[in-house]
DNA sequence: TAAGTAAGTGAGTGTTCACTCACAAAACTA
DNA sequence: TAGTTTTGTGAGTGAACACTCACTTACTTA
């Protein structure tokens, strides 16, 4: 991944969150880069290419930051917290990652791209499952449902958070709602 | 609404599903109809008016249909079990509506059909709460959390299922997984 | 400094798209 | 049956799209 190849995901990924999928054309992408169509093109063979950059750098990125931030000391609903505060914010400052997850228009054109969607969905619930699995194991989480449903009874509430951020056009206070959505979620897990 | 428009919204609901939202053209509408593209628009005055033809379908039929669906006198947990399984045996037999509705390709393109897209979550979101209320309130579900945000909890997780069903091209086993996480739900949600 | 390569351009190409229009047949109505 | 409306057609339009190509300019390196 070369420096300009970077710019121009960065660029696509502003076009994504302010035009949309539909707007996500090369001649958008090189008038945000103040360049002409074709020097797209010797930095990506073709949009494909573009997209699959995006989605795998986000996984990348998503893997390797939030391992960081979990710390195994703390409690698997500190570590769950934490996760998503992280997580939260990070989306806030990089909202396209949001538009690029949700574009499944995108997922019907092409089985590669379906399969990067996928890997990102993939790379949160490898995360996730390992947390929930130890908080049920040390009696901190219920445990009479399956740690594969838990993980996606919380991805599915994260999802709908961020869907519905991604609705009202990034106006909302994903911070305040989407750390509260979460607070709610543990304590439902919670065994007391 | 005309036989004839009745018609063309279902057989762009059956290329939404099998196409995708690309695949959502007048061509192929008029391919799927057997006849001419002109011809559509003797019918309806363009593509964005057969999208919300069927969003709004949608979200007045569900509302007829699950309003049915749900018996007063049975517990919360019942009713909201009884919704949702009525609710994924009917995406079962019309999978293109849950296309329809996860299409937010659709979403950026016009605020019409935002709004329709929206209108269609809100019915959801307005059968779903006075149960849930209700639950609380006769102590048959957590009322720590707000009624609004385990809704909100509830959706999500319904979708990410009904997602996660599209993504795999309707093959998943949908009424098995679908109302087993439901039921993950309510126990989770249940006082006990 | 000469040669090779990387990066950018402007003018295209072919395709697909939503949509229009003059026209024809069929169905309804007086 | 004569007149009108409804429903269909085939040919076409202009715009947008991803992508190509011959060419130039700038940078690197031997």
């Amino acid at each position: 991944m070369t420096k300009r190849q970077l710019d121009i995901i960065n660029s696509a990924g502003k076009i994504l969150t302010e035009g949309g999928i539909s707007g996500l054309t090369i001649k958008n992408i090189a008038t945000e880069m103040q360049f002409s169509e074709s020097a797209i093109y010797r930095h990506f063979k073709g949009k494909e290419e573009i997209i699959l950059a995006m989605l795998n750098y986000l996984a990348d990125d998503m893997q390797e930051r939030c391992e960081k931030v979990i710390d195994q000391n703390d409690s698997a609903a500190l570590q769950l917290k934490s996760l998503f505060a992280h997580q939260i914010s990070y989306f806030k400052q990089h909202p396209h990652f949001v538009s690029v997850v949700f574009s499944d228009g995108l997922l019907e054109e092409s089985e590669r791209i379906n399969n990067a969607i996928r890997r990102v969905m993939k790379v949160k619930h490898n995360l996730l499952l390992p947390i929930i699995q130890n908080g049920q194991l040390n009696g901190e989480f219920n445990n009479a449902i399956e740690s594969q449903n838990l993980v996606e009874i919380i991805m599915g509430a994260f999802r709908l958070q961020m869907f519905k951020w991604k609705s009202s056009g990034f106006h909302s206070d994903i911070e305040d709602h989407g750390n509260a959505i979460i607070e709610n979620l543990i304590s439902l897990i919670k065994n007391n």
